[in-house]
DNA sequence: CATGAATGAGCCTTCATTCAT
DNA sequence: TATGAATGAAGGCTCATTCAT
């Protein structure tokens, strides 16, 4: 009596739903408290038994790689779409460091991932967002310097300093010892990047 | 004719052999694994039973403590004694970077200590540290723009962009990274950050 | 056609049953070794693992006092019902002894619960039990002394001085050391009692 | 240039001395804590190394058995002394329990020997003390009887009884439980197993 | 001989993973 | 398919016992 069809979508749905549920959760507490929070606890927040989360992802680790998996999707997004914004160097630096500050502000961030033994691939993805977000920078960096407005140095150098800088850590870090206004830290921020990398007129933000 | 003192020095002199073993097992394998390594694989590097351990510290979070302030104190001797060979701050950033960096070069450095919650004072050593190379760099880059020398800027938000880059972390991971001349890297460390900071001139270093 | 909440129940079935085999084969083991069993050895009598257990319980010491409520639960609720058998103070007594003794003779008891130091209310259960059989038995004593059956003196010392002869500790010694038939062991504690208490008429139990 | 016997005479005695202090300090802790006492604070209380106690005494096991032992010494002496003081045998009861009423009154008690499984004869010691007076106790009571000063009945159950009230561990719970004048609780058991065992002029004990 | 540092087996407890319902 | 009870390996810590000094 009951449409078979309908059945098996309203499954499908609710299957989707607790997949999303279980994702957000775990992304949450692993940003909150690390990678040490119980699967229980996932379970928990997530309103689901921990069977469920079993039942998609085989174990911890692998839920942990897809929770990075999908936050470095978003960032690399996020980081990308700021590079296209604008087809000078110097406005794509700031672009990058006022997105990734916008980004990190919003939300929880996944502060950092699963220490140096990889079995699962746990930090894989990070290591994929660093080398894409490496070679961007190096690329604006290199397009700087033939231009002119950029210091000669080495490209991979400069941008690896800058990536530091750009890091989800220390924004995070930088957020807790500073307080103060969200806004101004990305432009302490963006400032001492150009500075670092040799853009000479680096006068007060605020001009008419 | 005997030192009857020598009885208790032997055992006192076994005893602080085991207690330095101990301390520099934990701080190899806390610094290349982070804080879940085992009690029992720290003796087993130390060469001694667990019992010996907890003989010396209440705890694990003790014996991380314990680990966590030898280091910090340790750091800050460095980079106090290198803030003292000169009085520009130019030449006190440039040798404060360069202390770090031969430092956390020649060992291995504790990474990351405790999380957040810290019941035992775990990271307390490191926040104090923190707290001292801030204020120290606070006053050193007031001292030069005062001279002129800096740009004008908030120097406590100028001085956490500074630590940022000096931190153990940012050089192991710009290491990591980059690979290369050891020197070299400590090199690009001190040109970004003296960049960052305004100062007009960094021309190539290698002048005749 | 299935009963929906068979589901559930069926699961908290074996639940249920995993209890009462957890608290069984705890209660027979501290009863028979005292507190010092390892949770290893509860978990393997009771047929289950560990984990098992510290799912109902939160510590060894919980699980102890939850064995010492319910075997004090249960002798409180045998000798309040054996008092209420008869209004007459002696008869009152005998029925007490008599129902210890069967309740003791029955089951394994738990000879001692934990000693002094009680963080988790080890103790507690008993020190209740002890305390309404002492209110109980100064009453019946109180009313003894009025009515003239008991000879005078303090009803408080001498409820005490009958409970130490009630005690399960004080039986399973009696058992242990003089064998014999169950229910003469009964009729020499009760005639020793009344005797304790002044009753005058001791004559032999056996009256043509 | 030293008396070689002195040495070996001083030597001799501080051994003594600090076998005696280790027993001491054994017997207090034991009495106060239970046998979970590590070796370690026996030591500590005795003012000796941990090897020290092994030097005399095998194993933990052994040297609580060899507590128990002297406990179980000192205790038979003064009851038998105390038996020893008048033929009478309601007289000798009554000695009986003021003797063990004033030897627990005045020192810590042994309250438990170590429970069932005796590898190093822990409880034998208290078996055999047990044996000895459940005995002599026998013996009064029988003679008792013949005098017609007893009531009648099983000699060896009797014996037991009183032996229940006369334990240490019943005279430390009356004296927890009823608190009171020393020496009024002796009296109060001294009335109730006379009564028990069927004395019949329990008259007032405070008669001019 | 005395000392007390060292040892390591064993206990309590946690939590990733499995599986009956 | 979802649930969450059950499992059991593994970690932190204690303490009886040994042994170098």
């Amino acid at each position: 009596m009951d449409d078979p069809c309908s059945g098996a979508r309203r499954e499908r749905k609710d299957a989707q739903r607790n997949l999303e549920r279980v994702l957000s959760a775990a992304h949450e507490l692993f940003a909150e408290r690390g990678p040490d929070v119980t699967m229980e606890e996932v379970a928990r927040r997530a309103g689901v038994g921990v069977g469920t989360i079993y039942r998609r992802f085989p174990s911890k680790d692998h839920l942990f790689a897809a929770v990075s998996h999908a936050a470095c999707d978003y960032t690399r997004h996020c980081l990308l779409a700021a590079a296209e914004t604008s087809p000078d160097p110097v406005q794509k630096l700031r672009a990058l460091v006022v997105a990734q500050y916008e980004r990190v502000a919003q939300q929880a961030v996944l502060i950092e991932l699963r220490p140096a033994p990889e079995p699962s691939g746990g930090a894989a993805a990070e290591h994929e967002l660093y080398a894409t977000m490496h070679a961007l920078l190096e690329q604006v960096i290199r397009d700087g310097q033939r231009q002119g407005v950029l210091r000669p140095g080495d490209p991979a150098a400069l941008a690896a300093l800058c990536l530091e800088l750009i890091s989800p850590r220390a924004f995070v870090h930088l957020a807790h010892v500073l307080g103060g206004e969200p806004g101004a830290l990305a432009e302490h921020v963006v400032r001492f990047v150009l500075g670092g990398l040799g853009v000479p007129t680096t006068a007060e933000p605020a001009a008419p």
